[in-house]
DNA sequence: TATGCGTGGGC
DNA sequence: TGCCCAAGCAT
């Protein structure tokens, strides 16, 4: 086990930490947003909500969290549940995994620690898909732990609070932080004071336009002091996507489509999909796709004409879709992941949104 | 440490 | 319109 040697940074003499914490708890008891999940400090519906605020706006998970509660209201229930329903629970809300992972843990809160949320940070981390925010955020929110939590909101503010250059793309930079933040936690209130700086982050310190006239702590902020909080926080850039061409095919059968469960793994892992295959353009694509068509699913296929393509951007990847309707000759034995659904059966399969798209206008046409 | 992993909203 | 961004984690 090879710890760190670096020593542990400490707070800008300049910085008031008294102060900012009592002034920053007074305006997030008068000022925070009434949210479904601060109704109490259930573990169970923190831990939910931590889950789905994972790189997703708030106004977005509102719904999903609705909906997540009301279909798996306890750890049991989404332990019992079935993979499909969970996922499905999970449709258009993106980052897939988050979702098995979470059904995961509850299986194992379950067996494991009878069904109680575990509130030590050696076995909360242990947990899939709780890192080290997640973890910080439950110990703190719902068990009132003094651990950080620290989130792009927090590295925001206090990059800018603490006058800090680090690149806040960089994985050092949030060990950094949370170092800074143990050491502003106040006794008795760590669950309100981690997310009073994530509710600064998210309505005052803004990204582009941090509202400082109005902020409660601008007194404190060393990088208002000199007038640069536009200039933070530093953040390299990341790749552009990249762009892949796919055939796609929509193939009818006696008022079913052919639809196929993606793999367990990787992009949209367990999400269904209708067939597609990547464009190499070796052949025509009416030849690549009917070959492919032939080839993985068994099915002898005329391509028919061409729908309007679709567009689909991810973080990393840039989907150019080029969908064809097909006219099936023969079919012989589909593979496992393969079936061919109705609009009734597949209502309920979890698709991705690029997917929801052809959907959407094979059904209008 | 860098990269893979979704989606929708704001300007 | 094309970016940038959002309560990150796994590998």
């Amino acid at each position: 086990m090879k710890t760190s040697t670096k020593a542990i940074p400490k707070l800008p003499d300049a910085f008031e930490v008294f102060g900012f914490a009592r002034d920053l708890l007074e305006w997030y008891d008068a000022q925070k947003r009434d949210l479904p999940w601060r109704i109490n400090r259930d573990p169970y519906r923190v831990w939910v909500s931590e889950i789905m605020l994972q790189q997703t706006r708030v106004e977005t998970v509102k719904p999903y969290y609705h909906n997540f509660m009301g279909k798996f209201p306890t750890i049991t229930a989404l332990a019992d549940a079935p993979e499909e329903e969970v996922l499905k629970a999970w449709e258009g809300l993106g980052y897939y995994s988050r979702a098995r992972n979470l059904q995961a843990a509850a299986r194992e809160v379950k067996t494991l620690y009878g069904g109680e949320v575990p509130d030590t940070l050696e076995e909360i981390s242990k947990l899939k898909g709780v890192g080290p925010y997640t973890a910080g955020a439950i110990l703190s929110i719902a068990y009132e732990k003094p651990e950080p939590a620290v989130d792009g909101n927090v590295m925001r503010v206090f990059s800018r609070l603490l006058l800090m250059h680090d690149d806040i793309a960089k994985p050092a930079t949030r060990i950094k932080t949370e170092q800074l933040v143990r050491q502003t936690i106040p006794h008795g209130r760590a669950g309100d004071f981690n997310q009073a700086l994530m509710e600064l982050g998210a309505t005052v310190c803004l990204p582009r336009t941090p509202q400082c006239l109005t902020c409660p702590v601008f007194d404190y902020c060393l990088a208002r002091r000199e007038g640069v909080q536009h200039e933070l926080p530093v953040k390299s850039k990341a790749k552009p996507p990249r762009e892949v061409n796919y055939l796609v095919a929509v193939i009818p059968l006696e008022g079913a489509l052919l639809l196929n469960k993606r793999p367990n793994t990787g992009l949209l892992a367990d999400m269904w999909e209708l067939p597609m295959v990547e464009m190499t353009g070796k052949r025509t694509p009416e030849d690549e796709l009917a070959g492919f068509l032939l080839e993985q699913y068994g099915v002898d296929v005329e391509v028919g004409e061409q729908l309007p393509m679709v567009q689909h951007t991810f973080s990393h990847l840039h989907w150019n879709l080029h969908v064809y309707a097909c006219n099936v000759i023969e079919v012989g034995e589909l593979p496992a992941s393969a079936v061919f659904a109705t609009p009734q059966e597949w209502a309920d399969f979890a698709f991705p949104v690029a997917f929801q798209k052809i959907l959407e206008y094979i059904s209008h046409s």
